[in-house]
Formats: C-alpha cells, sequence, structure tokens
DNA sequence: AACCCGGGCGACCATCGGACGCTGGTGCC
DNA sequence: GGCACCAGCGTCCGATGGTCGCCCGGGTT
C-alpha cells in the first residue's frame, strides 16, 4: 500500500519488501548432551494455570505429509524439560534448566539482531521479544525457539535473573522432591511476588530495571498473582 | 448533544483562546497551553456560534451486509481544522490549530487516566495512547476524539513540542499565504525531519526525550521520510 | 509391547496499530 | 440554492500478543 495523501516529496520509497530474516549464526549448544540425571519421577499437580477463560473449539490437524511451500522438513519437537540443578547436564532424551534459560539469552541476540536490521531500514524497532523475533528465530535456523515456549517459561526466567541464589536453591529443592517441571514452574511466581511485594508491588518495574528481563513482557499470569495478593495484604 | 465551544478551565490567569469541548472528565491538568497572552476573555459559550442545527441528521450509513447492534446517537462530524497563528481563534464553522493540539494534551489526560485505573485493576498498562484511550475518551464523553483524526496530526504537534517557536511561524507563514490545512500538514514535516538530522537521524529518541510526544507514536511517513533522506545524505 | 503421564508448540482469537477513501459539511457565487 | 472542494472519521486489514489443548514423545510397567 501506499501513502497516498501523504505523497510528499522525497518519494524515495523505502523498500521493505524482505522478510526479516537474515542468516547469522548465532547458535548456541542446542544441546543433546545427556548427561547425570535424576530419575525422579513423582507427580505432583502442575495447578493448571487455568487462567483461561471460556471455551474455544478447534481442530488441529496433522501436518499431511505432503510439503507445503519450500519449508518441508518435519521438525521433531523438543525434548521436553526435566528439573536440573545449576550446571547439570539433563540425562536421557530431556532437556535441562540451563539450557532453557539459555534459550532466552538467545532470544535476547536476536532481539538484536532484529533491532539493528529495523533501524538500518528505518522501520520501527522493537524494545520486546515480539513475534518478529520468533519468525527471525525460525528463519535463522532457530526453530527450536517458539513463542508458546519462551512465554511458559518467562517468570521462571525472570526468578533466575533477578535472585539467580534463590531460583538455584528452587531448582535444587524441587529436583530433590522429585517434582516435575510443571510444578517447579508453579513454585517461581511465589518468590517473584514476594519480591514484588518488596517493591511496592510494581512487578513490572522490577522486569524494566533488569537489564536482562526488559525485553520480555511481564506474564499476565504473574501481574495477576500481585494483584490479588496486594488486595489481600491490604485487607 | 451539545457540541464544542466550551468553557476550558484556564489556568491561572491565562486564559484559553481554545474551544475545549464539554464536559471535561479529565483531570485539569495544567497543560500549558502556552499560548500568547493574547488577553482574550475566556470564552463561554457564545451559544449562537456553533449551535447550529446540527443534530438533524439522524441517517447512518449502513453496511449492505449487517448494521452492528446497539446504536448510538449519531454524532454530527467535527468542524473542519483551518490554518490559524497561535492565539487566534478561529472563525464561522472552523476550529483552529490551538484547539487541535489542545486535543492531544486531552489524550495525554486520558491516557493518564487509563493508566491510573489499570493499575487500579492489575492489569498492563499502556504507556503510549492506544485503541484503548481512544475508546475511553469515547465513553467518557470526548467523542470529538478519534484515532483517524489524531493519528493525522501527530507530527504536527510533534513540531509544536518540539520547537514552539518554528511551529508557530509556520503557521503564520501559511495562513498569510492562505494555505489549507493539508499543505499546512504537509509542511511540519521538513522541520522535523531537520530536526532529526541534528539529531542523528533518530526521530524515535525525539519523541521519547520529550515529555509529551512520548506517549504518541512516530508517524511511519514521517519515520521513512528520516529515513530516505538519511539515505540521500550519505550518498 | 502397552500404557499413560505431561508438556511442546501449532493454531486460534480478540484486539491492536495503521490506513484509505466515502461522505457530507462548508464557503463561495 | 447549487456547486466544488476537501477533510473528518467510519471502517477495513494484516499482524500482534496471548493462550489453549491436541498430539505424541518417553519413561514405566
Amino acid at each position: 500500500e501506499s501513502h497516498r495523501d501523504d505523497s510528499i516529496i522525497l518519494t524515495d520509497t523505502v523498500n521493505s519488501i524482505l522478510p526479516l530474516n537474515f542468516k547469522e549464526p548465532l547458535l548456541i549448544g542446542q544441546d543433546s548432551v545427556h548427561l547425570g540425571a535424576c530419575g525422579l519421577v513423582s507427580q505432583s499437580d502442575p495447578g493448571s494455570d487455568s487462567e483461561g477463560r471460556k471455551f474455544s473449539k478447534k481442530q488441529q490437524k496433522r501436518r499431511p505429509s505432503m510439503e507445503t511451500g519450500e519449508d518441508g522438513e518435519d521438525r521433531p519437537r523438543e525434548h521436553p524439560f526435566i528439573v536440573t540443578e545449576p550446571g547439570e547436564l539433563a540425562r536421557g532424551k530431556k532437556n535441562g534448566l540451563d539450557y532453557l534459560f539459555d534459550l532466552y539469552e538467545q532470544c535476547g541476540r536476536l532481539l538484536q539482531e532484529v533491532q539493528r536490521i529495523s533501524k538500518e531500514r528505518g522501520e520501527k524497532c522493537p524494545t520486546k521479544v515480539t513475534n518478529q523475533v520468533f519468525r527471525h528465530a525460525k528463519h535463522n535456523g532457530c526453530g527450536y525457539i517458539n513463542k508458546p515456549k519462551m512465554r511458559h517459561y518467562v517468570h521462571c526466567y525472570a526468578l533466575h535473573c533477578l535472585d539467580t541464589e534463590q531460583s538455584n536453591n528452587l531448582r535444587r529443592l524441587y529436583k530433590e522432591r522429585g517434582e516435575n517441571v510443571g510444578a517447579w514452574r508453579q513454585a517461581c511466581y511465589h518468590p517473584l511476588v514476594a519480591m514484588a511485594r518488596e517493591n511496592d508491588w510494581d512487578i513490572e518495574g522490577l522486569f524494566t530495571r533488569n537489564e536482562k528481563l526488559r525485553i520480555w513482557y511481564v506474564p499476565t499470569k504473574l501481574r495477576q498473582l500481585c494483584h490479588s495478593e496486594k488486595s489481600r495484604d491490604s485487607e
């Protein structure tokens, strides 16, 4: 589309038809190393974040064998995360939490790349990890990074950034107890809520003030948790 | 529904020339309207002026397909803007540029209100003038504020904020020449591009650094203009 | 081999930022 | 009153942020 009304001098077109995808290796080990392990398996209620709302119906379709578009290859899904303590490599077909957190660092680098390119082209420059960044990741061979996953664990990464020691302790504790990832993930909320309380309930500010967290949206669930705790406090 | 022209809350003794609309639901922010002290008397509703028989129109355009429910009253469109010099009141069924700029200040106040409410509710808090703010405006009797209009003149307001004197001079010049609003609006781009050049082409930064501009998105057209001028420079 | 737990991530949805162009208000004659 | 001009803003659109739950990988029996 063009900007008709605004046709003014400088009709030089800002040609930005190109998809924002460059080839740039910013590979980080997408490990595969299976070591150490806690074969613990114990089921504990992950608490289900039924944060959702009403219903929705949908039908998923299995990808037909026929390749659509150029893409073609069917990427196998990533190995599930398990609770590992700091420095510990996951054993078997699992990924550890250090790897999870590294994914967030990768996204940060991907964002910087997107920002540099946007600036070069005079397009608007994202300050957060947006859809564009996930798209960029995919086009750059980082297919193992995707939005639902990254959003799912943001608050875990937040705890890691804001209080690494507490995060580490929590990991050790949950590993020891043989809790699953869901349980650990749920548990990450509470220390954050406590930090928010210490900070006048400004969870947004906690994120913004931290160099690495600044680029991540505050998860809805975390914000709501802070809000209801705050209300409870003031009663 | 009454119309525009109503009293404005004056700050101090300096009165306003602005035909502020009825019902200012917002707090009275001391926006420095910076109007030249033209000793105008505060304008009380002239009654005769803008109160024609505007409510006679009742017909709405119908979409062939369906009509959206909840039919509200048909609001007459606002009077067009004309190029006025600073402090000058538009005559006839027109609105002046001081009034235009005041609309931006009102939006700033509306945003503050939305922010306060969001915070109370623990919802995410907008930093920019978003759809939500326009919706809030409508629900608070500021039906004369709407997105297309506000976005259309953002860069004019930007010039006003960043270099009031240059903005004023441009207004005088274009008024003198008898140019229409469209021409004046186009002309506002150039001084901004020049300012961006002085600022390492960081138009985003110019906006962000200014207290009042920070809440407005940089218009695409302006960003593109800066980009192509920058490219031209470096050739 | 069979079972089933649990979590990865494809796909959906409300809403967003952004834009166009029709409608009709307005001044002029 | 009639006409021509032009700009207000209703309305559309691709893309975004956010989420849910299907599908199946993977450990256990």
